[in-house]
DNA sequence: GTGAAAGCGCTAACAT
DNA sequence: ATGTTAGCGCTTTCAC
């Protein structure tokens, strides 16, 4: 019961091993009678052409590899899913890798991939790469012509196809959305201050309290990271003085914040209203359930697997100009904020 | 800047093919002089070897192909982000397919990975499958020396090895848990009937009632599939007659019950307690916090991989018997079940 | 120390 | 209608 080869039917028939293939792939220039008695032969031994030897002769393997940084965030999940059933749909699969957040996993992650073993990248970068801004592993992958589309955390280092989320204007929405239920004084939490993303959605926050004449308070500002407790910084927020809003700019922080708060006996929004931002089942079923802006993940995965794609099919003819496709969020009210004045 | 090959390395310097890949390789057959000319300009070019080709020659690509039924399930997350942990330990990288409880695409990856493409797969079959009971494709990848190791949701039709949750315990310890804290009608809701996993969960139901001289009512049962309103469902259960506890057998089944409980006033866990499966964020951040049982799906994920990394090592030979690994779940007591008496 | 040749499994252009 | 050859990119004997 071994794997069987082209070599071994064409043996088993004593013709070569072309006749044999021919006869498999069902070529006009074999008989009848031939054709049929190897292809059933073929079917009884289990016969399936080896991909290696094709993906080698193709120089194609129908394979797309995606590097997220963090695979138990739901975003990310969302846009997996989304990414599968495009790249599924058009004869694709994904290999996927996680950078766990790390530069060196990616970078080496991004090696691997650059030699041959998919025919496209996906990749939405790592924190550590933003901070850093030593984006090598993706000029070598474009170097090598291999196409490459990032998204949502992207760098304007390297010049690709991207996908991003109108981030800038979430965090502005969202501020926005606190003003006009009446808070004041609005804080920002955020684990991701060091990402494109978080950048662009604290923009848009001081943006948002600048247009409405309200002065940014540096001590409104909270990033942390994973190694800090974010009991005891939430606890110093609210000992700075009133706290109203709290925008957190990612949905686990926002429900932790809120399960903060209800720990330390806020009403939640009456006292304090918060946004998350990732629209997950967390947020949803959270109590009360908070107010998020939604990214759309599973829509960000498709049109990027699809720009991939297109780009694959293109490669020999680089004509086609990088795009850099804008995703609008959507701002889901729920039971955290207050309603409208 | 196209991809470089040996093939242009070794006619830049006027040396044979095999040269070339002697001295990139450091053979010591090759002259100290030639070989750092040749690793330098390599290095320059970012020469890496085809891994088409690698792959070809050596029959393997330290791919491992995964195929999950549902990438938005928790517990499903988990699990993959413990195979890929292991994996890259050890070398490997991982294909992740999804199959959405689906046969036809669960069969068509199976034969997608069992040409080549791979050197080994681990699955948890599709709903669908265990329900129709079809396992040919699983057969083919068997027949073709393909190490498989299948996890949580699997078959006896099978043989190969396999790590799975010990369910029907876990299942007889959340009924006796219900029964210890006083509760008496215990209804069991259920979106996975079909399932081994939901089978022996519900068995390890039934059995805790019979050892604790309860009768089992069959209207304390409801399957559900994603087509059925479980709101609608809900109400049918709670008019048949008093329910105290109900036992959800995955994560959003026992959150829903908790939001639809709540939203017709019933108290958790005072009046209706819940116990719901899969230690994720949403049984920890929901109100009340839900007692659940944890299947350590990130630890199965390890476990899973290095079984699968075990048996493609050891290929060659075959006296490795198969092994079943049954993990032991945990009760998680948070607030949604009463006190013990 | 370097090169020629074989071969991984397959396909396709080119004979016969 | 069938077979021969070459080649995808690489490594690895085995000659020289």
């Amino acid at each position: 019961m071994k794997k069987i080869t082209l070599k071994d039917i064409a043996a088993y028939f004593d013709v070569s091993i072309s006749t044999a293939s021919k006869a498999i792939n069902g070529s006009h220039e074999i008989s009848e009678a031939l054709k049929e008695k190897i292809q059933k032969y073929a079917k009884e031994m289990h016969y399936k052409p080896n991909r290696m030897a094709l993906n080698l002769l193709n120089k194609s393997n129908r394979t797309i590899g995606v590097i997220v940084p963090n695979i138990l965030n739901y975003f990310f999940v969302q846009v997996l899913y989304g990414i599968e059933k495009v790249a599924n749909e058009n004869g694709y699969n994904i290999i996927s890798c996680i950078s766990n957040e790390s530069f060196d996993k990616e970078s080496k992650t991004l090696a691997f991939l650059d030699s041959g073993t998919v025919d496209g990248v996906i990749v939405s970068l790592s924190e550590e790469t933003q901070e850093k801004r030593k984006v090598a592993a993706f000029m070598d992958i474009l170097g090598n012509q291999i196409p490459l589309v990032l998204f949502d955390r992207v760098s304007d280092l390297v010049s690709c196809d991207k996908v991003v989320v109108d981030d800038y204007e979430a965090g502005y929405t969202s501020t926005q959305y606190f003003l006009d239920t009446g808070c004041k004084t609005i804080a920002i939490i955020s684990p991701i201050a060091h990402s494109s993303v978080g950048k662009l959605r604290f923009n848009g926050y001081k943006k948002a309290l600048e247009d409405n004449g309200i002065s940014f308070q540096e001590n409104l500002v909270v990033n942390y990271s994973k190694k800090d407790d974010l009991d005891v910084l939430m606890a110093l927020l609210m000992n700075c003085g009133p706290v109203d809003a709290i925008l957190g700019l990612d949905e686990i922080t926002a429900v932790r914040v809120l399960q903060i708060l209800k720990s330390k006996n806020y009403r939640v929004p009456e006292d304090v209203s918060i946004i998350g931002f990732t629209n997950g089942q967390l947020s949803k079923y959270v109590t009360p359930a908070l107010t998020t802006v939604s990214q759309h993940g599973k829509y960000i995965g498709e049109l990027t697997a699809k720009q991939l794609i297109k780009r694959i099919k293109h490669k020999s003819n680089d004509e086609l100009p990088f795009e850099t496709k804008v995703v609008k969020t959507s701002l889901l009210i729920r039971d955290s904020t207050k309603k409208l004045l």
